[in-house]
DNA sequence: TTGCTACGATACGGTGTCGTTTCGAATCCG
DNA sequence: CGGATTCGAAACGACACCGTATCGTAGCAA
């Protein structure tokens, strides 16, 4: 530990390939958002960013390239509770999802990165484990909710987690209209029964 | 009704239109599925479909409007059981989604129209009235369920039928594995509660 | 200050798509 | 059969994008 350089991974870097990269990655989530994966040139992207075509090749390998690494950029960490009962958990747990699909400005990309996922292999690689990390964090709670008695016995819990993601997913996706945030705790009621 | 012309739609048409307009939408679906709408070309169409460009610009003003004829086309009519219980007939329902979801090659382009209807104004109004018009059948059951008594009272129709569907779209589009025909039994009991 | 490096801008040849037009051949209909 | 219509194919000029190369400039590090 000699020295103040070297010690984390990308801070050490040359300041004007850090802003660069970041208003290329911001541009492209915006470009994303506007006409969609298919659609999307790495000229507009420059465009849009305000830099030249070369800044991007010199970053990345092209269209695909650069569509990843905003999907590493964008995927928020999922935040557990640790503390309350599995519901409550669960509830905080699917109302920061129906947050980020309502507001943010990244989510107003799924639908591009949805249809890349299966038409590029490079990004439905990606796509579909990010995905399944973040079911999987929601099937771990509700196993945990079996084991410890506080949810029935015969509750499904890979079933149970696509019966309380899927809406949010549907209504964002096959809709205009994300789904409320309010609505969530009707939700967990419907699926995981009245409130004891 | 004198004459035998002239009493249907498009089926006194010339055959050659006829024949040139099946081969071009079903080239269309095609490529939808395979590269996206973005991506999707009047080119790659005519050349998949075997046909000149004049033949589409004849019969469509152009990539959106051609895209809008395939929606209307793979707009599969829904049908519903008027036999049986309510619990029946929704689960015959969602078995008849689960199917189209799984098997039909119009539904492998369904990725690339829920993107082109978040980037394209002319497809997303189609888009989502078909959706919305799907998902009214669906709550129209339900709510006649709860009028008769058979499903509890105070069960909201509107969010459960976006429960009920949820993890079908939520496994077609966000996972490379659709959801089992088989499954929606489960789906229901899981949702609706235990058959009495 | 002095190198060095990444920058934005621009231009390059090559390719692909646009939407239109023009053919002669094939097909339909009466 | 014969006139009308549609067809597939090909070519058009215009434009957009590809990925690379080359500028002079500006910010960085020492």
């Amino acid at each position: 530990m000699s020295g103040p350089a070297n010690a984390g991974g990308k801070e050490d870097l040359d300041p004007r390939i850090v802003r660069s990269r970041q208003v290329i990655l911001e541009a492209t989530i915006d470009e994303l958002a506007e006409v969609g994966y298919g659609a999307m040139t790495i000229e507009s992207v420059a465009k849009r960013a305000g830099v030249g075509k070369a800044t991007i090749y010199r970053q990345w390998r092209g269209k695909a390239d650069l569509v990843e690494s905003v999907l590493v950029m964008i995927k928020q960490d999922i935040v557990v509770r640790v503390d309350g009962t599995v519901r409550e958990r669960v509830t905080s747990l699917l109302q920061g999802l129906a947050t980020y699909l309502s507001d943010s400005r990244a989510s107003l990309c799924m639908p591009a990165m949805v249809s890349a996922a299966h038409h590029d292999d490079t990004v439905g690689v990606f796509q579909f484990r990010f995905a399944n990390e973040r079911r999987q964090v929601l099937v771990d709670l509700l196993t945990d909710g079996v084991s410890s008695g506080e949810l029935d016995s015969d509750l499904d819990a890979e079933l149970t987690a696509e019966i309380l993601a899927g809406p949010l997913f549907y209504r964002r996706l096959m809709t205009d209209r994300p789904f409320p945030v309010d609505d969530v705790d009707q939700l967990v009621r419907a699926v995981l029964g009245p409130a004891t």
